[in-house]
DNA sequence: CATATGCATATTGTATACAAAGAAGTGAAA
DNA sequence: TTTCACTTCTTTGTATACAATATGCATATG
């Protein structure tokens, strides 16, 4: 079977001390790794996840696992079926439509609101983190360009005070951020880059519905670049698949 | 202690048996049971909710109890302390506010993009429901009321066709539920019988962008009214507490 | 009187054992 | 060879037992 290939693929014993060693309880480190593994790419969709396999590799009981499974399968990133056990979620053509759709709404009010809330300091570290983005696109530094990218969402996301939002946001960018990763993509960088400098001007002239247009559309963007990817990959045969 | 008192609260072992034949497992069973006395106010904000009260209750063990509270928390309607239980989750004045504005972003895109999209029959059934709203309001009759009022919303949040969407929109309105029960507001139902006429109108005219600033608005009026009905009933000592 | 300390108790966190449902393999009959 | 029934094995669902932690109270101490 292909236990000892999921094994293998979660996480080293040192790994889950790092974990551990921040968190209260072995579910919410188990949260923690399985979802880091998604992210990643570790796991990757449709793979099965097996109660007993994590148990042994974690070297701890089955409960705490089944819980984190629970959880994470409220979180979107498992699809759990009764009696038969947990898989990585797939993601449609479908869902990466209605996730562009759902980011560009909601960070799109979430400009509106904060452009008469961003202080002159968090508008400079917008700037200062579209260059990141600009220069680890260059460099080919995958990770840290997410991350500069999602910062940046974040900074006005916050600045607008719903916090209800920041969470739907957070939880929607990250299951897709394993998609953003695995199909790599730098090609829409330099358009992003452009469009974000559009954004901090417009924040800076407080310009709340120019704001809010401008963000829709880098989601509308963002969103066609991947449609486009996938359906590319998709015809050469490529294993980074969408059902 | 107050376990006696919580154990009637929940629900019979007859309604046990209810629910136990739709679903799957013990879990799934125990979500819904749990959820539905959250939101018909049986359980209150802020009252603990015990494994082993709810295991004996049920004559189950705890383990499906415990799988079930850590997935209400993920839905957000019980609080989980690590190594101190859960308590029915509070809902702040500050969460009513977020909660409003991210209705009324969410359901006015879902009503720009339905707009197009509605058949005579759904817009029918609509005006159906809005009667009804107004009948049952009339009557005195909450549980109805409040049925017909989420599907009237729900029926453009459906015709959108972002599944995701609907999704959040669905938690979030569930969530909320036990307040505006709590609550029994009566007194906003003419204005929204009023305001869902518009919306009708609007949506006959297939102006998109009009039916989406009506259900923005809406969703606007609604929120100021549960706030000032919170603060009004707060200053007469009702218990229908806010955080 | 206020605060701290230690013990008893209650509750949650985790491990283990067993039950039950699905999946997979086997073999006989058409 | 295909198919269907049966058996076996794997995996999940649930129960129970034990460990760890939090809470409350009583008592001691300043």
């Amino acid at each position: 079977m292909d236990i000892k290939n999921i094994k293998d693929k979660i996480v080293t014993s040192m790994e889950m001390r790092k974990f551990t060693q921040r968190t209260q309880t072995l579910r919410e480190s188990i949260v923690e790794m399985i979802r880091t593994a998604i992210v990643k790419g570790t796991l990757k969709p449709g793979e099965r996840v097996s109660e007993q396999s994590l148990a042994e590799r974690f070297g701890i009981s089955r409960t705490p696992i089944r819980e984190a499974i629970r959880q994470l399968d409220s979180e979107g990133f498992l699809t759990v079926i009764p009696r038969r056990g947990a898989v990585v979620a797939q993601i449609t053509e479908k869902d990466v439509i209605e996730f562009y759709a759902l980011k560009g709404v909601l960070e799109g009010y979430a400009a509106r609101i904060a452009a008469d809330r961003l202080t002159g300091r968090e508008i400079d570290r917008m700037k200062e983190l579209n260059g990141l983005l600009e220069k680890y696109a260059a460099q080919g530094n995958v990770k840290k360009m997410f991350k500069a990218h999602n910062e940046f969402h974040e900074i006005f996301v916050l600045a607008c005070g719903n916090e209800k939002l920041h969470q739907i946001t957070k939880n929607l960018v990250q299951q897709f951020q394993r998609f953003r990763i695995a199909l790599s993509i730098f090609g829409g960088v330099g358009q992003s880059v452009e469009q974000h400098r559009k954004i901090i001007e417009a924040f800076e002239r407080r310009d709340a519905a120019e704001s809010e247009r401008l963000v829709w559309e880098n989601a509308q963007s963002g969103g066609e670049f991947l449609i486009k990817e996938i359906k590319k990959r998709r015809r050469t045969g490529n294993e980074a698949r969408v059902k």
